[in-house]
DNA sequence: GTTCTAGAAC
DNA sequence: GTTCTAGAAC
């Protein structure tokens, strides 16, 4: 989180929640209760659709337990994490597209949650390069990836700003092919050719 | 995370 | 002149 974002947290104690506002990265936490974005829910975990979906399947799966984020993650959670894992193989039993798994490397919605999310990357929410980008760069670390890494190290290690930067900035490319549009409107136009 | 919009890019 | 992107939001 930037220090500007920081500050914003902090703001809200004090004047925002004076006013009952709740900060928007706390918004997660607030869907998870609503029954109205619900898919799915068992004991430790949840499914919600998500508000602004990058797709036309885009699911946010969370645990009940409050962890903030993937950083907060350790070997003792990798029988929650498998839990994940069950649910993604369910909710891809009930869908025809192909579906990916995965967390972003710098997330900014409060606690932990991963993207289940279909390939065509078609939908009106889809609009920046960060958009893209967090999606079809290694800024999105898949399912396996995050496992594989907890496993191994016992700790998901984050990355420098100015890797966050040129994962940002690298160049827009088809998540299908190898077209490289010049913008975004050129890019959803081209992702519309790949919709059987 | 989104919204809004100034000014860059075309 | 219009399209598009990128940074502020108290």
């Amino acid at each position: 989180m930037s220090k500007r974002a920081v500050e914003n947290v902090e703001d809200c104690s004090t004047k925002q929640a004076a006013k009952r506002n709740k900060h928007w990265s706390l918004g997660l936490v607030e869907s998870m209760k609503d029954p109205e974005v619900i898919y799915k829910e068992t004991k430790s975990i949840v499914v919600i659709k998500d508000k602004y979906p990058k797709a036309m399947i885009h699911y946010l799966i969370l645990p009940h337990e409050e962890i903030s984020s993937i950083y907060k993650l350790n070997k003792t959670h990798l029988n929650l994490l498998n839990e994940f894992g069950s649910m993604f193989n369910l909710i891809k039993e009930e869908h025809d597209s192909e579906l990916r798994a995965g967390f972003h490397a710098v997330p900014s919605m409060q606690r932990l949650h991963m993207h289940v999310i279909s390939t065509d990357m078609n939908s009106p929410s889809l609009k920046t390069k960060v958009h893209w980008n967090s999606f079809t760069t290694s800024f999105f670390i898949s399912y396996e990836e995050l496992i594989k890494k907890l496993t191994e190290d016992g700790y998901i290690q984050k990355i420098s700003n100015d890797t966050h930067k040129i994962l940002m900035s690298l160049p827009l490319k088809c998540n299908q092919c190898s077209f490289e549009p010049k913008n975004m409107p050129q890019l959803k136009q081209h992702l519309l050719s790949h919709i059987k």
